[in-house]
This record gives C-alpha cells, structure tokens and sequence, in this order.
DNA sequence: CTTTGTTATTTTAAGTTTAAACTATATGGT
DNA sequence: ACCATATAGTTTAAACTTAAAATAACAAAG
C-alpha cells in the first residue's frame, strides 16, 4: 500500500491547532516551517519521479555546474550545506551515475577535485530548467507583490537570526 | 578535528551565489529555504543540548499533548509530517524514554493509541516554554510589522502551493 | 631528517528520512 | 462462510545526516 501523506497542505491547522494560543513569532514560525516543508517534499518528489534525484544531489551539481573548473570536496561541502563526511558518499553516488568526474590534484595528493561530466552539465541544465518552472507554477498564486515583499522581509528575518544564533558561527 | 558547519549564516549566498539571475521565485525560494534552515537547525541544536530531545519527538509530544486521551499512530503520522512508517520507531524511542505509553485498541486490534505519561507532559512544557522563548529571542531585530506581514504572505504563498501540488492530497 | 601540527578526505556509528513492501486485521458483498 | 479489498501498523532498503575518529599527505620547526 502506497502511504506517503508526510506533508498534507492543511499541515499547519492539523498539526498546531488553531495556534491563536501562539505568540507572532511562534505562529509565524509554525506557518513559515510547514510550508516550506510542503514546497521542499513536492520538489523532491518531482525529482525524484522526474530525474530520478535527491534534492541533495541537485542542490551539489548546481554547485559544480556554477564552477566550470570543478571544486574541491571540502568547498562542495562548505557550499552545499552537506557537511563534510557526507559528500564522500553523495559525489561516489553521483559518479557511479556518470554526472560526476573526480580527479585528484597534481600538487597536492591530499586533494580530490569534483567537476560535472558532460553528461553531468545535461542533466543539470534539464533539472534547473524544470525546478524553475516547478517553483513558478508553484507560488503562481500568491502575487508578484507578496513574493517581493517576503523575499524583503525573510531578509530582515535571516539578519535577525543570524545575529543570535547560539554556535560560534554567528557572523 | 571538529567541523560541522553545514549551516553556516550566509549559506544563501554561498550557496546560491549573487543569484540575481534567477527569477523571483526562485530568488524567494533559496532565501526562504536557507533561512529555514538555519532556524530548524537552531532549535535543533538547543533541543538536543538543553533536553536532549530530536525536533521530531518535540513535534509528536505536542500532539499528544493537544490530545489528552492520545492518538492512534496512523492519526499521529497525518498530524506531525512524519511519515507512517517513521512513527513506529520514534514512539518507541519515547516510550523507552518514559515519557509516551503505547496501548493496543478494545475493538480494532489493529489499532494502537500513544499516550503523553504524567513525566511526558511535565517534558514537554518545558520543552514548549523553551521553544516560544527561542523564537522570540531569534526573531527578536526583525520587527513586528515583519513578523506580521511574513504571515499574512506566507499564507498567500501556502494557499497557491496546496492549490498546485501534484499529488491527490491537494484538497 | 624527524617530530609536531595542520589540512583534505574518508570512514564509522547512530539515527533519520522517504518510499515501498509486508503483516495482520477488519469490512462488505455475495 | 468466503473472497476481495481496505486499513493500521511494522519492516525494509536506500539515501542522507551529524559528530567524531581515522587515514593520509603536506608543512614547518628545530
């Protein structure tokens, strides 16, 4: 039996209840959190069924398509937000398939460079195209004012957030 | 060595660079989606230090703790964005824990109902102080009128993106 | 040189995730 | 009762995740 309902649309009511117990940023946080799950699982589902990939894997090939030249593991890693052990297995999975090229560095043994294939810059091309078209069609509703007035306001949200956060990576 | 950066504050634009190329959909698409994530990955962080408790057992004791009488996985599954099968492992986690009791149904055997324990519920409302505390204090530089607004736009983006889900489970 | 430290990547362990298959139980039509 | 079908929950397989330890290569100080 095929089951997967993890992110149904009315998630927020479901899951949080009414939520005008809430205070504004709990709620906000609460809507902001369910819908970006909604967007984040029917784009992975797209993928998936379309391409046949993860969002990690397209989120690592964007990367690479950006740099002709190809990158490094450990900046692939500070770029994708993948930490560090885990694109040993996402770039071994990625070459398996033929997108992915790995070489090692002439000067420096130590160093392995990763670069799209040709195959790999194809690939890429079709899904960014279609992932574009995914998030137009997606959010074609909420009007071209909204989407500029969050794109500000996430603004003053992230700068706020990143100005508190706990770690030593507050910048 | 220790290195887990895999969220660090200006992932957006490292990752995404200058990404003024990109239409504003997708612009408010990566910038959403990384500032989510550093707020998740945040909250994480302090769940895990502070109680030592997962986002997704948070999550699933807030249900139970709307539901007095608790409710059965499959109902738990459909409110949490936790899928079916995941259910199964995170209540037996909990109830190893203490802090969830699990008891089969009188009439459908195939059913079974979760249950916060008395050790739960004084769990989660600390767990639940901590959380709108947090927020407040992350979200704190960003204004109210921001918080306001993001709101408001955040249900207009949710509406056009439940309206446009491939699935059946638009409703 | 050789010890000490640093950097790049891989490996490991524990746990999470999704999707799909499986088991057991119930229900409804005949 | 019997069979098809639906439902509740569990299990499985593959991918991903974090954190930490391990390996390997380089760098530099004495």
């Amino acid at each position: 039996m095929i089951d997967h309902h993890a992110a149904s649309p009315d998630m927020e009511l479901i899951v949080h209840g009414p939520s005008g117990r809430n205070k504004p940023e709990t709620r906000l946080w609460l809507r902001m959190l369910s819908t970006t799950r909604l967007i984040t699982n029917e784009i992975r589902r797209r993928l998936r069924s379309q391409f046949g990939a993860t969002l990690p894997q397209f989120d690592l090939m964007a990367q690479l398509y950006r740099e002709e030249a190809g990158l490094r593991l450990g900046e692939l890693s500070r770029r994708t937000m993948v930490t560090n052990g885990n694109i040993t297995g996402l770039v071994e999975r990625l070459e398996a398939d033929g997108l992915v090229k790995r070489t090692t560095h002439d000067q420096d043994r130590r160093v392995t460079v990763a670069k799209l294939t040709p195959a790999g810059i194809d690939r890429f091309l079709l899904m960014a195209a279609a992932h574009e078209e995914w998030l137009r069609e997606l959010l074609q509703d909420a009007g071209d004012e909204a989407v500029q007035s969050l794109w500000v306001n996430i603004g003053y949200l992230k700068a706020s957030v990143s100005a508190h956060l706990s770690g030593e990576e507050a910048e």
